[in-house]
DNA sequence: AGTATTATCTAAGTTACTTCA
DNA sequence: CTTGAAGTAACTTAGATAATA
């Protein structure tokens, strides 16, 4: 209260009654107007727009010059701060919510894409394996004469052997011999927590039992994709954005 | 040199009032 | 005419900083 001297003695004890902040209220400018002139308003915001903040001298030059108190002018600048550095946040929330939004597009549409392309190899896996199952049976009566124990040995072998036969067109191994497509820092034998299984059930759908060498062939890109390393950052920044706004993205539940 | 005090400024939040749909 | 929301000038508070005793 050093500046502007709008709490004069003379007022504090004109009215003893009143509260500190009634009578500061009170207290508007010479002319008794609320509002400064659009002449006011117009000089400020060209001054604004060069410095966001006075100079002391300035801030006197300028009081004088609009007929005001310097500590109006001191108060103008403040708000003006205030109501740009609101306005300024809303103008980053949007840009960053825009981005988010069209990630989030994207997203969507690069599951379907690799929904599609499981659903693709899975078919084709199973008329593979059908295929030869059916071949191998007609071998067998064949061969039913040979050595009983010697064919289940070869047979086992065999299934054993299949879901490599797969693998390779899904897969590529690092120097490590680790699996991963496009993720090659996270080992994806690490995510064996349950929380891979439910994905695959939504990817699987209608597969009441996963044969294990189909699972194999998609495990290495269903990791790399919802590897809760990967994607719990950007779970948290992301929610803490829509908790602010809206909560009805339908793919949120793909990481809940 | 280190410390306490004072003055000044600022951001953030609040209040009282006006304007307008 | 009333009402509620939005805008705004002025205010309070707390923290930072610089000058001074």
């Amino acid at each position: 209260m050093t500046e502007g001297g709008e709490y004069s003695p003379a007022m504090m004890s004109a009215e003893p009654f009143l509260t500190m902040k009634k009578m500061k209220k009170s207290n508007h400018n010479k002319n008794n107007q609320r509002r400064f002139s659009d002449e006011q308003i117009k000089s400020l915001e060209m001054m604004f727009e060069s410095e966001t903040r006075l100079e002391p001298r300035k801030k006197v030059q300028l009081a004088r010059e609009l007929g005001l108190q310097p500590r109006q002018v001191a108060i103008w600048f403040q708000n003006k701060r205030a109501r740009w550095k609101s306005k300024q946040l809303e103008t980053e929330y949007n840009i960053l919510r825009q981005n988010y939004d069209n990630l989030a597009s994207q997203f969507e549409s690069l599951k379907k894409e690799k929904q599609a392309l499981v659903s693709e190899r899975l078919k084709e896996a199973t008329q593979k394996k059908t295929q030869e199952e059916e071949r191998q049976c007609s071998g067998d009566q064949a061969v039913v004469a040979l050595s009983s124990t010697h064919h289940e040995s070869e047979n086992e072998e065999n299934r054993r052997r299949k879901p490599e036969e797969v693998r390779p067109e899904m897969e590529m191994k690092d120097d490590k011999g680790h699996h991963g497509v496009m993720c090659d820092h996270h080992d994806y034998e690490d995510d064996d927590n349950g929380y891979s299984n439910n994905i695959k059930r939504e990817y699987f759908g209608g597969f009441e039992e996963e044969p294990d060498h189909l699972m194999n062939i998609v495990e290495p890109a269903d990791s790399c994709l919802t590897s809760s390393d990967d994607w719990r950052g950007f779970k948290s920044d992301t929610t803490t954005l829509l908790d602010q706004s809206s909560n009805n993205y339908p793919w949120r539940d793909f990481w809940s």
